[in-house]
RNA sequence: GGGCGCUUAGCUCAGUCCGGCAGAGCGCUUCCCUUACAAGGAAGAAGUCACAGGUUCAAAUCCUGUAGCGCCCA
């Protein structure tokens, strides 16, 4: 039996281990599959709104699924994130007083696993209190041996057919992670800085150049303005003195400088700027670098002394005012610059040229454009794939090396002559490469990016490279649920990992939703003080409520604003849910209980089935087109007005009545039911504590209801019932009657007993038969389709008033009645519009007219 | 500079693909502690669908342009 009020707390902690303890969250066997595999979150976060999000949208659809008969599978796990993991057990070592190298490489990862064992399961103890229904069992880990394994595995394949190499590049360098870090993950940073001009001497003449990175003049080893620039188009081909180095360089031309930008003419650094390295290897220039990794000036020879080590903002200060004392500096001028900064270090990078293992994607991602141009995967929505092809089709080799200690180990190993040997173990390596035990080898030093172990994902996961059955059976997944902001991280390559090494893709469906915000639309984020915590609220108001309220909003690809009014307001529905039970367990007893009854006669149980019915069709279309919000807003709608307002209310007096008792008591039981069914994914845990007050068995594994064939409708009946006790209520409050106050109606004609027994009970009314011709006295007419109720209204009503809102109704409907005609009249309308429109409209003509004629009816009689 | 998106009730948003009388929730106003539920019920007010053109019998919806806002990539 169901406790008296609803506290999500205790039932949301005991049907989660109930479920957990039975295996529920296990696939069971099917003959059509549904698998999914979780954007893995990164091992040392703790849940926020927007994984609360992406995991109700997936638990929601594989709890859809599942009741469907699916063989379901969530895959679920945590991704090892290199850099932010490495940073924090840095940090931790910190507070000791020791850096990574006082305790050694080896050392150091064994702490990092220590950290992981101890503190890694947060996020999977967080998504559990929210009732995420994963396979728990199957959980992975991208450090784990068997996705290492994968790992190496795909390395040796994309190096061995050419796929993989190293090469010196030019980088996104962090100097404070002293480590590459990807494109992805550079976020320029508007500020406001300093263009200086410089002058450079040439012959007896000067050049000024305007730089923002004066500190890199000392690698300068061109200079160059655009060809068509009649200002400096002497200069070309002589050579320039660059100040305080006194290097001599080329001066050359190309399309790249812009004329309008500073003074039209640029200096050249190769070593220091993307640009610029891209102009020397076109023009094939000395490559100098002025400044070591950690991000301070080069002790090089041709460094001047006092420059030799110095941080690199200390020496732009000092190369300005050595500009400036020897007459070379111009002018300063305030610039706005784009600042690349570090996403994770926040610390300014520089980009640097090392040697760096890279990923060839351009062949890799032409394959995955054609399996997103041919449908075989789909974006939701389907705009989203302009973002995908945009970056996809200027892809840029990736850089897949990071020279930090936490992650998967690049399986390349050198010689002491440094030959690179590439196989997934040492002494693979030595059989493949036929290489003697005793020569020496070292593995590389780096690891790879965490993006490469995470692009395996959907296969890793499933055992690859191992042969195993879930692989065949899960693979391709169905659908991939993520964020717009990560379509170029992980769908993409995960797209070209999963078509290269599975022949097939990774998944058919990709869902895009937006990011929570606050309920103001702003980002959430720690500076700004607004963020949400997802289990405090889930502590507040119930898991249920929070997936609720989630689920309610998110439409695909729309950004969510979110207020807690609605997971406040989502709590009222759980409420409300929970007493309409303890209604229905009052109304339809367990010891009445009924086999079922095939035909359904009363109306009232008719129209509620149908209208069930009707609400589930469509619930499906929206469900199978991902559009759960507008989904589960129908099914809310629903079991509040239609269910709970209108039905329960009729119920009442049908079970009051010995002939429509049992099958009234059999469909209320029975809609009920299988409306909690629906709501079951998304509020799993109230339903299951309601369903086990009905039912013996788990709703979780239950049957998802089948649409029946439309039941005879006499809901037409029902629909102008519904709509009479409104006028009646209507009056009521406009004459400030109370509701039980009991009117007397008179009507026209008989009227079923049903409707009559209906409208006397909910309308609180009394009824007079054929009583209704009384011409002489002033009549308040209820009427909806053809039924008509008269209220002898002296008593009641204000003459003035009643005529007003008469006129104000016969006007509006003249209007609409004007409109109707107008088309009718208008040929093109005959001749173009569909001839069910034309049907419609002059149905509509006759309805409208009748309606106002009897408005005008009523109202002369009132004028008498 | 290139690309994508948004603008509909006081607020937050559906509806736009595929044209046919403008929708929901919350909030607001009034009344009601009626035997499932006041975490509730009943009734109600509320919109020139950003703007300007165009196509069409018919435009929130399609086309063109303008303005404002947001995001992504250079």
């Amino acid at each position: 039996m169901l406790e008296d009020s609803y506290e999500p707390l205790s039932i949301e902690q005991k049907w989660q281990s109930e479920w957990e303890l039975k295996n529920q969250f296990k696939p069971v066997e099917s003959d059509k599959q549904f698998s999914i595999v979780i954007p893995p979150p990164n091992v040392t976060g703790s849940l926020h709104m927007g994984h609360a999000l992406e995991h109700s949208i997936i638990d929601v659809i594989v709890r859809i699924k599942r009741l469907q008969g699916f063989e379901t599978l969530w895959v679920p796990g945590t991704d090892h994130a290199g850099i932010i993991t490495q940073l924090l057990v840095e940090n931790e070592l910190l507070e000791k007083g020791l850096s990574k190298e006082d305790v050694g490489r080896e050392n150091f990862i064994s702490k990092v696993w220590e950290w992981k064992e101890k503190s890694g399961e947060n996020i999977s103890g967080q998504m559990k209190k929210l009732g995420m229904s994963c396979d728990w069992s199957r959980e992975r880990f991208t450090m784990d041996e068997g996705l290492s394994a994968a790992v190496r595995q795909v390395f040796v394949t994309l190096y061995d057919s050419g796929f993989i190499y190293k090469g010196s590049r030019m980088v996104n360098w962090d100097t404070k992670l002293m480590s590459a870090v990807s494109d992805l993950e550079v976020n320029l940073e508007e500020q406001t800085g300093k263009l200086w001009s410089v002058k450079y001497k040439c012959g007896d003449e000067f050049i000024t150049i305007a730089t923002t990175r004066p500190e890199t003049i000392l690698a300068d080893t061109a200079v160059a303005v655009n060809p068509d620039d009649e200002r400096y188009k002497s200069f070309i081909g002589k050579t320039a003195i660059i100040p305080i180095v006194n290097r001599e360089v080329p001066i050359i031309a190309d399309e790249y400088v812009d004329k309008e930008f500073g003074s039209g003419c640029v200096k050249i650094t190769p070593a220091h700027d993307f640009n610029d390295y891209e102009i020397g290897l076109k023009h094939d220039l000395e490559v100098i670098s002025c400044m070591k990794l950690n991000g301070t000036m080069s002790d090089d020879d041709f460094m001047p002394e006092n420059y030799k080590n110095l941080d690199r903002f200390e020496a732009r200060d000092q190369i300005v005012n050595e500009l400036s004392e020897l007459g070379f500096l111009v002018s300063a001028d305030d610039h706005v610059i784009q600042l690349p900064k570090g996403d994770r270090s926040k610390s300014i990078l520089e980009p640097m040229i090392t040697d760096q293992w890279f990923v060839k994607t351009k062949e890799l991602a032409d394959r995955g454009i054609a399996e997103v141009e041919n449908e075989n995967m789909k974006f939701i929505p389907k705009n989203w794939e302009k973002t995908y092809f945009e970056w996809m089709y200027n892809i840029q080799d990736w850089c897949i090396s990071r020279q930090i200690w936490w992650g998967h180990q690049i399986p390349a190993w050198y010689d002491e002559e440094g030959n690179i040997y590439v196989a997934t173990t040492e002494s693979e390596v030595r059989a493949k490469y036929e290489l003697s035990d005793d020569l020496k080898l070292s593995q590389d030093k780096d690891v790879l990016d965490t993006w490469f172990s995470s692009a395996l994902w959907p296969f890793s996961t499933l055992g690859w490279p191992e042969e195993s059955t879930d692989l065949e059976k899960y693979y391709p997944t169905s659908l991939l649920v993520t964020g717009f902001d990560i379509i170029f991280f992980w769908v993409a390559r995960m797209i070209m990992m999963g078509l290269n090494f599975n022949d097939d893709v990774p998944f058919k469906d990709i869902l895009i939703h937006g990011l929570v915000r606050d309920s103001k639309g702003r980002k959430m984020s720690k500076s700004l003080k607004n963020t949400i915590d997802p289990l405090e609220l889930s502590e507040k108001h119930g898991a249920d409520a929070l997936r609720f309220s989630l689920i309610e909003k998110a439409a695909p690809g729309q950004d969510v604003p979110f207020d807690e009014e609605w997971t406040i307001a989502a709590k009222k529905f759980g409420n409300k849910l929970w007493n309409a039970a303890k209604f229905v367990h009052l109304y339809s007893p367990e010891e009445k209980r009924t086999d079922e009854i095939k035909k359904i006669t009363c109306p009232e149980n008719v129209w509620i089935t149908s209208r069930f019915d009707e609400v589930l069709a469509e619930f499906n279309e929206l469900f199978e087109k991902y559009k759960i919000s507008d989904a589960y807003k129908l099914i809310y709608n629903f079991v509040w007005s239609d269910l709970f307002d209108w039905y329960f209310e009729f119920s009442k007096n049908l079970i009051d009545d010995e002939k429509t008792k049992g099958e009234t008591m059999f469909v209320l039981r029975t809609t009920f039911l299988k409306s909690i069914k629906i709501l079951n994914p998304a509020m799993p845990h109230i339903t299951e504590e309601i369903w086990s007050t009905f039912e013996d068995n788990l709703l979780i594994n239950n049957t998802w209801p089948e649409v029946e064939d439309k039941l005879d409708p006499e809901t037409n009946d029902v629909e102008n019932l519904k709509e009479v006790i409104s006028q009646i209520r209507n009056f009521k409050t406009t004459y400030q009657l109370k509701n039980k106050e009991m009117l007397k109606l008179n009507l026209s004609k008989d009227v079923n007993p049903w409707f009559t027994k209906q409208l006397e009970n909910i309308g609180n009314v009394e009824l007079n038969i054929n009583s209704s011709e009384d011409k002489n006295k002033k009549q308040v007419v209820f009427q909806s389709g053809n039924y008509k109720f008269y209220l002898l209204a002296e008593d009641y009503i204000d003459i003035d008033l009643e005529i007003k809102k008469l006129d104000k109704k016969i006007e509006d409907l003249s209007k609409t009645l004007a409109v109707s005609i107008s088309r009718l009249e208008n040929e093109k309308f005959i001749k173009n519009a569909k001839e069910e429109l034309i049907e419609k409209e002059k149905q509509n003509v006759i309805e409208v007219e009748n309606e106002i004629e009897l408005l005008k009816q009523t109202r002369d009689q009132f004028s008498v």
